[in-house]
DNA sequence: GTCTATACCCGGATAGAC
DNA sequence: GTCTATCCGGGTATAGAC
């Protein structure tokens, strides 16, 4: 096994073809050509064009569930949801993308999830506009939501893929400051 | 002619569909629907898919490119630039929509055009940068120009479609407290 | 595990009657 | 200006040989 399984190999340039095209923009030929297969060799590998999805997203939908629930139960602080939402973009750019780029992609993955895309954001900002927010609590929580994506997308631009330590603080650094009044 | 004449409504219901589902996302059947007739009878007032975009896109699209016209040869204020910005998104929120969301669509208009929608971005967030930029100051501009569109977009959500003078100061303060170090 | 060939469906677009 | 009917291309997926 020095050569990576082709599952795996699959799963890298559909993640990469997924962030540079959107999900519907990708076919399931372009990823057989990077692959240097037919699309039928795909269907080996995997059922359907959703099921690479599927695979892509599991682990980081994981993490940002279990993000979720900890903020009922605990005491996050702003700075920490914050932090995990940067790392979690970070790790995983191309959910990130989907999630704010492909409405499709977006509704086919909601049918198989406990709680919808849109609940999650909504609970994602709730949290960070705290109790009885207005509309400019509001505002600031989606600006600072939006920030931890947008500046880790362009910080990663900016370091070939990686999110240096000072990069990383200084995304944090713009959230927290677009949150606060 | 009390009845909006049927062109422009198409061009209404195109632009809420497009939003909602991304341009790639809606098929001439959706809108034909909504519209109440069949798909041919859309062909009568538009030869295309795309110019029904096009017909959506040319106004905003003009004033982005002005905006950045003025950027060279005046001096523009990080504050009016990001005030312009949030104008330019309230008027228009399916362009914003389809300029972070569909690659797909993207790619399209992009062939139309003199300056393609990513060199339209990188100047943007270069005239926030400001001359010599480093990491962090690139993200910031990035940052900021997020906080315009992402904010300006939940601000309109809560003003059931209206941006409102308040939510507007608020979402632009955000944005240049995003800017600044 | 990968191939060739093909089924099948769906979306954009056209022809031509009314 | 809208209809019915249809074409065409492209994209997902399958059958079956190798």
């Amino acid at each position: 096994m020095t050569q990576p399984d082709t599952k795996q190999r699959i799963l890298d340039i559909a993640a990469e073809l997924f962030a540079r095209q959107g999900y519907t923009g990708t076919t399931i030929a372009d990823i057989a050509r990077e692959l240097g297969t037919t699309t039928a060799a795909l269907y080996y590998h995997f059922p359907s064009k959703a099921a690479i999805l599927g695979g892509l997203l599991a682990k980081p939908l994981d993490a940002y569930t279990r993000l979720l629930d900890g903020l009922d139960s605990g005491h996050t602080t702003p700075e920490q949801l914050l932090g995990a939402l940067i790392d979690i973009t970070a790790d995983s750019r191309d959910l990130a993308t989907i999630f704010d780029r492909d409405p499709k992609a977006l509704a086919m993955i909601d049918e198989q999830l406990p709680r919808s895309s849109a609940e999650m954001t909504a609970q994602t900002v709730a949290a960070l506009a705290g109790p009885d927010p207005g509309h400019a609590a509001l505002i600031r929580a989606s600006s600072a939501l939006a920030v931890a994506k947008a500046g880790t997308l362009a910080a990663l631009d900016l370091g070939d893929g990686t999110l240096t330590p000072a990069d990383r603080a200084e995304v944090l650094a713009v959230a927290l400051r677009a949150l606060k009044d």
